[in-house]
DNA sequence: AAAATAAATGCACTTCCGTTGCATGGGCAT
DNA sequence: ATGCCCATGCAACGGAAGTGCATTTATTTT
């Protein structure tokens, strides 16, 4: 099993104190995470300095964003072995309207789809909406 | 046909000179419109009454938003007869990433999407991101 | 037609989120 | 130990969405 420690070091990011600490809270969260909700999660932490840590993430492949049509980023973990590809590894994303939680549907992966001549398509976002499995059943 | 007047009047928005203008302007227009589309284009006019003027549009069926991914909502006329409904009259959206135009591909409707046991899906956002059809042959 | 009512508009201001500039600090290599 | 690079922290900015309120314009009632 590898560490968290070990799993930033092969993405190419340094492993700080604070980098573990959000790669760890990601880690453990089974939804989509925000910037403001890291932010409250370590109070101590500069909205800055987590921002840039998301951002560097991103861009190494940690994590990926997700634009669920709150209009506020959110951010989850990548998959091992995830290059964030269409059709290998982007998928769905649910966002439920009653708790506003969004969660990764990583089984789901997004469908082919024949675009009219000239479209060329290299990245796709797909969010579904309406009620998740917790809020439905009440 | 139908007259702007009478579409307004039809889907219970009063039709006033602005409101007129901005529909006419969406009507017109083969790409999605930012709030500062509509806003550079009418220089007169004010910015709130061009906001509410699409947060009404919107409320009566008139126009649909549009997530695109950039963070910044567009607006695109509805189709004839449109109810903005799953399956019926939802359709993907393309975002080019070269000229950062959108466009509704209103022949590709949502396709039927099964999930987990719980999720009830009421609406959904697709967006195909790429190069469009001018961006491409260059 | 005048008065009363309702709706639309314009201006100022606020809030929220994302982002950048710059100074400081801490760890690593030489 | 020295210098260097990168991460961090604080402050400030910018864009876009949205709200409150006064004013104008349109519609209804008398
Ligand atoms: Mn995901
Ligand atoms: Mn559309
Ligand atoms: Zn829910
Ligand atoms: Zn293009």
């Amino acid at each position: 099993m590898i560490t968290s420690d070990e799993l930033l070091e092969k993405k190419g990011v340094r492993p700080t104190a604070m980098r573990l600490l959000v790669y760890k809270y990601l880690a453990k969260s089974h939804v989509a995470l925000t910037l403001t909700d890291i932010e409250n999660a370590f109070a101590k932490a500069d909205r800055t300095t987590l921002f840039r840590t998301l951002k560097i993430f991103e861009k190494k492949g940690v994590v990926h964003q997700i634009d669920d049509g709150t209009g506020i980023k959110k951010y989850a973990l990548c998959e091992p072995d995830c290059n964030c590809e269409l059709e290998q590894d982007l998928h769905l994303h649910f966002h439920c309207a009653r708790c506003n939680e969004t969660v990764c549907l990583t089984e789901h992966k997004i469908p082919h789809i024949n675009l009219p001549e000239g479209f060329v398509v290299e990245d796709a976002n797909v969010v579904l909406k309406g009620l998740c499995d917790k809020c439905s059943e009440k």
